[in-house]
DNA sequence: GTAATTCCTATTAAATTGATAGGATTAATA
DNA sequence: TATTAATCCTATCAATTTAATAGGAATTAC
């Protein structure tokens, strides 16, 4: 399942797509309209904007604003920073790789095929997909 | 990410499929040749059971077995099983939909669509496999 | 009747997630 | 330069979920 982590973030970039003008966008507006706890949201606003998909202004008059054009930024750039590893299972994920404890050779593994499958298949959803597509084009 | 209750019962049910002859086989073979807590399996496969997937004969020379064949057995169940919902959003999912809290108009919700796709996806490759897979037809 | 197994319920420990709190820093503008 | 309004940062807390353990009841083979 989503964590509501990266469903607000998604939530808010779209919104921030949608209503990019001049002006960087407001966390509260955001918080407001999408019904995201303001405090919540900001911290998740901190970490698209530190990991280089959003920028920011500070002071007054302040807010977030893309760094890219919606139809430049990626679903498996967004996912994997908000969600984290976009694989089932450590041992086939492509950038976040770990070896599983429980496990003495991987390719024995009956898991870890069809995790790939899976895998493969999301990552095709995710690659094909920008924010371009979740604001509406 | 997968459960390691999911990740234990995928290797039991591997397990089970490549050793079945007369006899059922037993929780402690299992947890020992696959490193499991075996109290913890013990409770897994009792979900298995009680799901259907599973059969069990108590006392002395007990164990499980499967009910089908392995290659009758297919992912989209264990899945559901072990895992629960396929789809990454409740408002997304075939076999557990709820609405979302936060969600005034879930047609109009950017994420709705995206996590259709995943799931869609993610489906075929269940669909398509079957516990004959996993243990190596 | 004894030993070996599944079955059942309850509990606990650890990890993760969701949310909150309080203030430091920065910038616009009057 | 003082005020206001915003982001930024760190820490903490509460709730939920996950992983694992404990102890014994019920059942069956021999």
């Amino acid at each position: 399942m989503l964590s509501k982590k990266t469903k607000y973030g998604l939530k808010a970039l779209t919104y921030i797509a949608r209503s990019e003008g001049d002006s960087p966008v407001q966390v509260g507006e955001i918080a407001k309209s999408e019904q995201i706890p303001q405090k919540f949201l900001e911290s998740i606003l901190l970490t698209l904007r530190k990991s280089g998909i959003l920028g920011s202004k500070k002071g007054k008059h302040g807010g977030y604003y893309l760094r890219e054009a919606p139809s430049e930024i990626k679903m498996t750039d967004v996912m994997r920073v908000l969600e984290g590893p976009i694989a089932m299972v450590p041992c086939v994920s492509l950038n976040y790789y770990e070896k599983c404890e429980d496990c003495p050779d991987e390719h024995k593994c009956s898991v870890h095929k069809l995790m790939i499958e899976v895998r493969d298949k999301t990552l095709s959803v995710f690659k094909n997909t920008t924010l371009a597509d979740l604001s509406g084009s």
